[in-house]
DNA sequence: GATGGGGCTTCCCATTGTGGGAAGGTCAAG
DNA sequence: CTTGACCTTCCCACAATGGGAAGCCCCATC
C-alpha cells in the first residue's frame, strides 16, 4: 500500500504522514524504487494516531499512548493517568476561552453598534488594569 | 521611556514589544544611540495590545482595533463586528475542547486505571470509524 | 581613566501541527 | 515516447512567544 492508499485508508493526508514517520510514530518498509510501502499494522496506527489527534492529544502523548498500545502487558493505570491529564488541560483551555468569551460578550452587550463612535469595548480594552 | 520601562510599564515582555514594533502596531521614536523612545501614548497603545491579547484577540484584529481606537470618528458598530466575531470564535473552540474532553473522560469511566492490561481508551482509539 | 554590570541593539533558532510548493524520479496507459 | 498521476526529499510559511549570541552603550565605582 503506498503513501496515497494509506492516506485515503486513514483519514490522514500523505504530508502529515511522512511527518509522523518523522516524529518517528510509524515505520513502514521502502521498496525498491523508493516508495513508502504501508502493511495493515501500519494503517492501523496511522488511524490510531488520527482517533487521538481528533480528541487533541497533542503528538508527544500519542507517542506514549501508542507505546502503551503496542505494550500488551501495560497497566491500564497508564493509560488512564494520560488521558485524564488531558481532559483536564482540555478542560482548562476551554473554561479560560469562556471566561474570556464571557467578559467580551459583556463588554459587547454595551456597545451599541450603531453610527455613533462611542464604544466601551475600545473604552475598556484602553483602561483595563 | 526605554523599552525595558515600556515592559515594566505596560505588563508585556521587552521581546513583545519589538514583536509587535516589527508587525507595525506601535512605533517608537529613536534616540541618537539606536535606543527605542516610548511616549506616554506609546505605552497607552502597549497597554491596549495586552489587554486585548489577554482576551485572546488575534494580531489581526489587534491590529484593526487598534486603527479603530485611534480613529476617532469610527463607528461602534465596526468595533462591535470585530469583537462578537471573536467571541464566536472563542465559544466554538471552547465548546469543541469540551466536547472532547466528555468524550475522554466518558472513555476513561469505563478504563478501570489499575495494573491490568484492560483499557477502553486504547481499544476505542484503534476502533474509531 | 579603566573596569564591571546591566541595558540596549539586531539576528537566528525553537516551539506545534499543518500546509504549500519546487525539483526530480517512477510508473502505467495511450 | 509522451502524458499525467503518482512518489521522493527539501525548504518555507503560519502565530505568538521565548532563548540566546554578539556587540554597542551608559553609568557608577575604584
Amino acid at each position: 500500500m503506498n503513501i496515497g492508499e494509506a492516506a485515503r485508508g486513514s483519514g490522514l493526508s500523505a504530508k502529515m504522514i511522512r511527518h509522523y514517520e518523522a516524529e518517528g510514530l510509524v515505520a513502514p518498509r521502502r521498496l525498491e524504487n523508493g516508495y513508502r510501502d504501508y502493511a495493515a499494522t501500519d494503517l492501523a496506527v496511522l488511524r490510531f494516531i488520527r482517533h487521538a489527534r481528533a480528541l487533541a492529544f497533542p503528538l508527544e502523548d500519542v507517542r506514549k499512548l501508542l507505546a502503551l498500545w503496542h505494550d500488551r502487558g501495560r497497566a491500564s493505570a497508564d493509560v488512564r493517568r494520560i488521558a485524564l491529564d488531558h481532559v483536564a488541560a482540555l478542560e482548562a483551555k476551554a473554561e479560560a476561552m469562556q471566561a474570556m468569551a464571557h467578559s467580551l460578550r459583556h463588554l459587547a452587550q454595551h456597545c451599541n453598534g450603531d453610527a455613533r463612535p462611542d464604544c466601551p469595548i475600545l473604552d475598556e480594552l484602553e483602561k483595563l488594569p
